[in-house]
DNA sequence: TTACCTAGTTCAATCGATTGAATAAATACA
DNA sequence: TGTATTTATTCAATCGATTGAACTAGGTAA
């Protein structure tokens, strides 16, 4: 296949210098407006198209930035991914993607790679157990000085800019919501990654049960994956037990899914017979059955705040590292009700 | 901040050329042992990040595919966008990313903008109502001989390889399992978007319904988006009507939780009162109350086919396009049962 | 001793676009 | 008419890595 035309290609055509091409193709009014037209439309006729791989060597930035998450099935996190492409599109920014499905293995790799094609910034939901060397050390020291930010979830001790959820707050609302409705046996699931997310809901709900003269005990907390199965599964032990909770606060929504469709299986009647909580208010809990009580976390602030943050650091901005934290907003529907 | 180190930068430092460094750093036995080890060793101190840019400038090629999806809410989508992931970090490509969220303006311009930044190649969901002429016109002349394959969604008249679902026997599949457990009162719900996919699903529908006899009237096939409200609603209608199907058929596993939901809410009871059918066998499908019934398309198999084909076409294979068809596989769950 | 390898390294052109400085041509001013 | 000024375009260096060709020791063979 015959290569690309490239600025040469278009000069010969209209017969002037590369530089003029150059510069009329970016509207520059250095050139006439007559000559502009004519390398314009000699542009178009050649198909041309624009290599950014020289422009940016030269200038220096190629108009990437980077995002990596890790768990595109979880709804969650795809809304994040939408919330900030529509902002860098926006900025007229590509998008460098990774999914790095919580191998840190892969986290590292992306993180060198991207920095190899000259994105300009990074949003990252750090891999859990990420730790300040991950981010700090000797083998990425080009992510001193670098626009990064966190997202989701914060790492201890490191300056970079996160925009992340107030998840104390979250399980506070929520246990609060339960408690008024006479709930006394309660039962935690999930968070069993090591995120700062897992530690702040579960270490939350703790203080809530301790503030409320309640004891935690091995059968109160459980640890899993953030996943159907795992929800699904539990809600069959938990009924086993001899004194089985009342009330059982997920550390995702997608654990509660689980759980609501073993309650099912069961006859188990949610708001009823007993009470399910999640976490994230994905689009979904509004359509559970019946529809799940959670906490509405804002990816959309959060998503929106993080990319602007981004590309202001990118604009060379200084200011001291920032934490936001977005308060989450209760959402209550059927799938809690007061303890029986 | 510093500028990065550059091969300059290495060479300075350990007294040897741009050459050397050059090769040493790529383990080219040019150079020998020692001086390469000098090198590397060199180029780890100073912090050194390998410029794609430059090297892609010189060699053609930045190490990147495109892929372009629509619905990022649908996670039917993000498993594909996870399967070829996992299949491109293997070839070591990164992946520059877009959701054109249905907007041929932004697919259009992805399209363009890809190829600024050299990506080798391009995986395209195309936009509902994406024709011939908008890959293959004068527009996008670069897609020319351009490794690009479409999936899930097929574009007539174009040459270009392309990865699909067999709509047509999924419906076929669904629709005997139904007619089998004795339903001749159906309904058809979704497929709003202009697209291969809605259009080739509800054609088989109605030829199914055809070849059973069966007629089709303004009552059995009604269109909307592909979201959980639409089917929510939908339910709350069909009920209403003088004579309700007994049978609804929904384009997504979306739509159908939606219809469960509304179920729900009602007291009607899927699999007992009415049965309901989605599309896709997305995770959630097997774990929503009741569990759905549905056709799994294999997103897996289809994110594979995909991204071995561009990989092969990227290599600069040769044979004319392919047009593959994944055939999906019946999933029978609680949410359908005998006509009533 | 001379011609000839060979391994190890350097030279210099190259990829395509950008840009500050230089030049040429056209116009304005005195 | 000659000089200053503006306008339009070209020149040439530059970004960082790659690569075929050229060079330079040191060693071998004749």
């Amino acid at each position: 296949m015959a290569s690309r035309p490239t600025l040469k290609t278009i000069a010969d055509q209209v017969g002037v210098t590369v530089s003029a091409v150059s510069l009329a193709l970016r509207n520059d009014l250095r050139i006439s407006q007559a000559t502009r037209e004519r390398i314009q439309q000699a542009a178009k006729e050649l198909g041309y198209v624009y290599n950014r791989h020289a422009a940016g060597l030269r200038r220096g930035d190629s108009g990437t930035v980077a995002v990596c998450l890790n768990d595109l099935s979880n709804p969650f996190f795809t809304e994040f991914l939408g919330h900030m492409e529509a902002r860098f599109r926006e900025a007229d920014r590509m998008m460098l993607f990774c999914h790095a499905h919580e191998t840190p293995s892969i986290q590292a790799r992306f993180i060198r790679q991207m920095a190899e094609h000259g994105a300009a910034g990074l949003i990252l939901v750090p891999v859990a157990g990420t730790t300040r060397e991950d981010l700090d050390g000797p083998q990425v020291r080009h992510l001193q000085d670098f626009p990064l930010v966190l997202i989701s979830r914060d790492v201890a001790d490191t300056g970079f800019d996160r925009v992340i959820n107030d998840d104390v707050l979250g399980i506070r609302l929520l246990f609060e919501h339960l408690y008024e409705a006479g709930h006394r046996r309660f039962a935690w699931l999930g968070g069993g990654g090591d995120t700062s997310t897992a530690r702040d809901r579960e270490c939350s709900f703790r203080q809530q049960m301790d503030a409320a003269g309640l004891p935690v005990t091995r059968d109160s907390v459980h640890h899993g994956p953030t996943t159907l199965e795992f929800g699904d599964a539990m809600l069959e032990r938990l009924l086993t037990m001899p004194e089985p909770p009342t009330a059982i606060m997920c550390f995702s929504d997608i654990i509660a899914f689980g759980v609501l469709a073993a309650c099912y299986r069961h006859g188990v009647r949610p708001g009823v017979d007993i009470s399910v909580t999640g976490f994230d208010d994905m689009a979904a809990a509004a359509y559970s059955a019946p529809a799940l009580t959670s906490v509405r976390v804002r990816t959309d602030l959060i998503g929106q705040c993080a990319s602007e943050l981004l590309l202001s650091r990118m604009a060379g901005e200084q200011y001291p590292p920032v934490r936001k934290v977005v308060p989450p907003e209760l959402v209550v529907r059927a799938s809690t009700g007061p303890a029986a």
